[in-house]
DNA sequence: TATTGTTATACTCTATAACTATA
DNA sequence: TATAGTTATAGAGTATAACAATA
């Protein structure tokens, strides 16, 4: 019976990153399971109210996701009347996902959710090491 | 037409960590391509090199997967040659997942693309930049 | 009783291509 | 011709439950 604790494979940040990463998701999957919202529903939100307003084409940039799937998360968010899709005023091909009243007080609380899942994540890191780990992963390609 | 980058949500640590692990995943599941190969098969085989031979339970805890997700990943590569399942010593339930002769040599040259990937993600970091973020993500839970 | 590996299965995620309406 | 959104669909990835062999 092996007892030490599993090791890494070296040289891989791709791998650390995906491993912890994976895990804040799913820690956030469960913490949201009580809205009927899954992480990246907290995303377009979350994007959405703070840029007053983002095309589907946007969102999908800023989650790293195919258009399509943004498709059927604005569907679900829009279904629970948490955002609109308003006509854009210069190009009609475009849409707004725009975060309704209700959509900013879920908003509200739901980012407690998020940030506690962060700082179960972080709990061995000072604020000065979480600090300097958000700037390292800004600066990603 | 909007010309601004994409906005990030505020106080996603977690966020920014599937967002940047996502993206070295899909890299290298794509330098992979020609090995028939995807980014979990080169994980098990460089934990298991490394460890010398490691169980199924161990590289599930490795790979953050469940143990049934590993036994698909260790048939793909036993079928391609490049591990064996030998029988554990003192635990006849256990069979360790061991790297074959062929599975090193495979793994030397799908290190370099898995190397790559990484320069690739950190190109904007120095030297020690790049050690505090691997030392970073070590300690986060 | 508990654990390791296994199978089957269902569910979510992601990626692709094709379509429409607009530009 | 190119782009934004949409639909349908196939493929990966993940999670769960149940089972046999072994501890």
């Amino acid at each position: 019976m092996t007892q030490e604790p599993p090791p890494v494979p070296s040289g891989r940040i791709g791998y650390l990153l995906a491993r912890a990463g994976g895990r804040a998701i799913r820690n956030l999957n469960r913490a949201l399971e009580p809205y009927g919202l899954r992480s990246r529903h907290y995303t377009v939100l979350s994007a959405s109210a703070e840029h007053g307003g983002l095309s589907q084409r946007e969102l999908g940039l800023v989650l790293g996701a195919d258009p399509s799937a943004v498709v059927a998360l604005v569907d679900d968010l829009q279904r629970k009347g948490l955002v609109r899709r308003d006509p854009h005023p210069e190009d009609r091909r475009t849409r707004l996902v725009v975060v309704t009243e209700e959509g900013a007080r879920t908003l509200a609380e739901t980012r407690k959710l998020a940030r506690g899942v962060d700082d179960e994540l972080l709990a061995d890191l000072g604020p000065a090491e979480r600090r300097t780990l958000e700037e390292l992963l800004l600066r990603l390609r």
